[in-house]
DNA sequence: AATGAATGAGTCTTCATTCAT
DNA sequence: CATGAATGAAGACTCATTCAT
């Protein structure tokens, strides 16, 4: 019985991986709104009705995909490296994972998710709560240490404005690149470093 | 002849604009999705049937809208306060003509807006032709004059990169606001000074 | 502007009626859930959605239909008979009337409406608001006057419960009717005389 | 091998009237097609297929229903009491029977079942021919005694009709009060008394 | 005999668009 | 040009029923 339920759950767990995964092919070819949930269903190779035993409706899929995407995002730095790195090291590496990850092949999806995060509320919050915000303290605490000076501890408030400048450059840049230009697709793989020298020098000396 | 018809331009623009400002309301409020034709209509006390003789179809409405945007867009910002700005000037005003504007009233509508140009490849590309290149262009040569040294020019590219991660940061700080950052929205204006000290400086000497 | 509005009102009204007659031949000869809207419409000669310009919704063609029969149940009473008649000539009347009406063609529907009444609070409530409620308060003051002696009035809760037991007759006989009952069917036409020799003189008598 | 058989049918017995009861519940509740045959299963503590092995589809589950409420309505009346009746006791009886059983508890069920009976021919044909057809019979046979003088037989149809009047007024009572009527619900205690007086002696000598 | 996941036909309802007036 | 009723294609979702385990 114990072990009759544990093998239920592993298939269910993967028929609903293996549902919102045809959704993820599927939305980012066409979008959310165009696709049909018969076209997530055909993807996945199951029978409408079946969506409906794993997401209660169609937009829970877009939700299950923004948690598909936490997860990934999760885990992508390593701490070890993180501890030895200096002002410049911190905030390449901090830089880097996202432009690396978001930006390579899961680019056609995330511009699904942040387009409906822009324009749907529960969306929104979730996308805050599960990605944006838990960077965001993340890269508080790092800079934080990083920013004090010996005997003295960084602003709090200027710390965290200046983390938020930098996921923020992160996400436009994202976005400058998802809307077609041409400039920032190949120069992608110097961003990190350019940007760590920009941000850490500043223009003044950058230049 | 000539002035009926005149007269009947500037009533057809009108009406235009009505229901355009018609659907920059229900669309701010309810999402361009969401909203019918209909919605649209009542707002701009027009019938279903008037709009399509203004507009295509309901796409249209929004690339209307786009370049409603556009307009209000331009003319931002006064050439003649730009000639005289040293880099950091320079750096300020580039941040704070978008931060001011699109944050404070049209945030709504901004939010509509990007959402369809992540998905709408139509909109995403009258958005880059009519918004984003053109204010990059327009960066790329205020801030290639204010790096280059006496005698030496400034790196194109280097340039390039360095305006994107400026609009880049723009366009990330309006996202992380509109998704509900409560610090960035007690400190917007405080922003534009910051920034630029952090760009042009950099953290190392900004602390 | 008048006039047009009124001819519009008049096509509405028509429309209305169109499809709401529409309705009673497919409910009637389906039932209200097995049949479809778009049974409706196609029986009425409209597109699916012309319903939805007319009715809220399924739930809403029955409650017209509702009305419907509330109409027409209501003028089956000349006043000026009543006023001559005797107890045993007030209860033929007050009998016939309805059995008469309900039965003969509108018995389909009729099945169809107190099937939904049964069960749905909506169509429950109505139901009694609109007909029988209504028609008990007629039968009370009908009665009430007959009922009373010269100088003694007659006992107001009684008098009100014969009349329950009158409507209750007349409904149960419907029913029964319908369910199949052929005795009751072939001596249908002799009902509203042998039922108010029993109900004014009692079966003792009656033998 | 004998055992072990009749086992299995009680456990198969039991477990039908489990689910039937199950489904007299749901039912009651939320009526025959708002119901789902999962509601029934989980009200039942099976599985949805489980169902499946002891009724055909979910119509069956209904006519089940009308067979137990058949059962019950069975054996209500004693024998013994009826004999000694002269016909005001008779026709109290006739009627007190079903007014006491379907009005209190079962009401709800009642409304569901008649419900399905307006318009489902099987139920209409298995109602009359379990329920009211015995029901109708039996009162022929009883009162045709009653009425019947000494040496002369009561006219067979004009027994028969009264016999329908004397059903159709219980059916008509219930179908009242389940419909709100007040005045019913607070004096139904009263009715099996009050209506015998009517029906014996006749509104004119009742007064 | 019990289970419950899978099925997919079937329905209501919405809404962009058209067009006769 | 304005109107708004009519259209009908399209889609999300439900649920009775089946069947492999």
């Amino acid at each position: 019985m114990e072990a009759k339920r544990t093998v239920q759950e592993a298939v269910a767990s993967t028929r609903r991986t293996q549902i919102l995964e045809a959704a993820a092919r599927v939305f980012a070819e066409k979008g959310f709104h165009p696709s049909t949930v018969r076209d997530v269903a055909k993807a996945a190779g199951v029978a409408d009705g079946t969506i409906y035993n794993y997401f209660e409706n169609k937009s829970a899929l877009l939700l299950g995909l923004l948690g598909l995407m936490t997860e990934r995002a999760q885990g992508q730095v390593d701490p070890a490296t993180l501890a030895g790195a200096d002002l410049r090291g911190l905030t390449r590496l901090y830089l880097s994972g996202p432009l690396e990850a978001l930006s390579a092949d899961h680019s056609e999806l995330f511009r699904v998710i942040v387009s409906e995060v822009m324009v749907n509320p529960e969306m929104r919050e979730r996308f805050y709560a599960q990605l944006l915000g838990p960077m965001l303290k993340a890269g508080e605490g790092m800079f934080s240490r990083a920013l004090s000076g010996p005997g003295q501890l960084a602003d709090p408030v200027r710390t965290a404005l200046q983390v938020r400048a930098l996921s923020g450059l992160i996400l436009g840049l994202i976005l400058q690149r998802v809307m077609g230009d041409e400039l920032l697709a190949s120069h992608w793989d110097e961003l990190p470093d350019q940007l760590a020298d920009l941000l850490v020098n500043g223009m003044a000396r950058h230049t």
